[in-house]
DNA sequence: CGCTCGTTTGACTGGTGTCAAGCGCAGTGG
DNA sequence: CCACTGCGCTTGACACCAGTCAAACGAGCG
């Protein structure tokens, strides 16, 4: 029996999530900032300055730190680990789960670029939960000392900051009401909606379709199913004409009738 | 057929809640406040300053703005009522939760006193779930704007701030867990562990007794399940000697039994 | 080529939901 | 004081959604 790639990397010691990360060198680092579609977004718009730079005297330096990346399918950190850096996903998909000692395996949150790894960082030195990238992922890595000096006082970043945790926490609440009361269906009509209205809002999503990097066994660790029941309703969405599917790849095809079964109208 | 009263009080217009609350006088609120356990817990304790009082110059004036009260299964705010006050409960039990339009309840977690109410409302002025006092409960409001300006520039206070965020997170993550990856009887050992658990933090509990408002019905509306679902639970730990329950009671019988089955070892 | 991983499908099982009825208690009104 | 009523708890019978187990297929990859 072989162990699965996730697990084989949780496993592994604290601290040790570094050995799979590419450092990215300095100067190309600051070019991929300066060009990168993600800057307006987040914490990133208001610590760069959003008119693109040019203005770069009336912010602080950039306290980027450093650029890595990460290939597919290894953790970007392990529940436990310490970390002195907050990091925002410049490329690439990742989620954030627990591991239940018996192997199963709750998704918490499906992360794309722009969004923060670790929002709690910037006060919280551990982190309880554990990130995996899903594809390639490239982030930057904010100094948390830096930042957190910054904050007291900047009412920009705070609140920046601030509505980073509200967002948050509405996804999170959005979830909760999937598994705690919704079917099979909803759940996973919801998730589809979810995630093309959040790459919609990043400027990510060409037409309605949009690769789609979840084999059908995460969707089923987002959504508290069984890869076998998902791989189920991904058919019968099919067969009603809502969706079509490909490798590493989904399109939209009738969204009112997804809405209609996945709606979150509340 | 009758109408019950938790949507009987969510379905009132925005802005009606207030009709059931009972302002305290000032001065009789004073003296509460002075006097609250919960005093030393989340931001009461920074803002209030933790040595009981006396040296109230180094602190600036408290700004307690009122005091309520609200009688038992009435709404405290509704999904989507505007707000000035960031409120503390000092006393009784609540619940945050979200109606579905077919009826279906969720709830997202269950507050206690020493609990913040909306935790976002400082920066979010609309509320995203409706809060029903489950007793009757007594809580104090803080003016979003002064505690707003207080916030930037105060580093203890932001750092309070940013744990009640942290710890709220991680409850949403521990029900997440239950939700999507548990059976029937880990949800409910864990609820009770985790009630248990934070009425010990804050000191409330005598022994491993205490009083249980919530419901069968209402257990079910936290942990996905349905009433008779969770009375079969409640029966099955009855019977293997790990809780004793009673009216508006319960009490932990076997600890590491219920441990056992519903620890979170993550 | 042979391995593994992800998808797909089928048969069967089982955990929860649904429906229904009875009981006891507390509040309410006569 | 006593009926009446509604709510919460309890139990049983049954249904169904989703999990489990198993097998086959295709694609990527060394």
């Amino acid at each position: 029996m072989t162990i699965p790639p996730e697990i084989k990397s949780s496993e592994l010691a604290a601290g040790q999530t570094d050995e799979y990360c590419t450092k990215i060198r300095n100067d190309r680092a600051a070019s991929l900032c300066a060009d990168c579609p993600m800057r307006n977004f987040n914490i990133c718009g208001v610590l760069l300055g959003k008119p693109l730079p040019e203005d770069d005297s009336s912010r602080p330096k950039p306290i980027w730190q450093v650029q890595k990346k990460v290939p597919a399918r290894r953790n970007i950190k392990n529940a436990g680990e310490q970390a002195d850096r907050v990091s925002v996903i410049c490329e690439g998909w990742a989620f954030r789960f627990v591991q239940l000692p018996d192997g199963r395996r709750q998704i918490l949150s499906i992360l794309i670029p722009g969004d923060v790894v670790t929002t709690t960082r910037l006060f919280d030195d551990t982190v309880r939960f554990s990130i995996q990238a899903l594809t390639e992922v490239r982030f930057c890595g904010y100094a948390r000392s830096t930042l957190r000096a910054q904050l007291i006082g900047d009412a920009e970043l705070l609140e920046a900051w601030a509505s980073l945790f509200i967002v948050e926490r509405h996804e999170h609440f959005g979830l909760l009401i999937d598994l705690g009361s919704r079917s099979a269906d909803e759940r996973i009509a919801h998730l589809i909606l979810d995630l093309t209205g959040r790459l919609e809002r990043r400027g990510i999503m060409v037409d309605p379709s949009f690769t789609f990097p979840l084999p059908q066994k995460l969707v089923g660790a987002v959504t508290g199913l069984t890869a076998e029941h998902v791989n189920r309703v991904f058919g019968s969405f099919r067969k009603m004409g809502l969706i079509e599917t490909g490798k590493r790849y989904l399109r939209v095809l009738d969204l009112a009738g997804l809405q209609r079964i996945g709606g979150l109208p509340c």
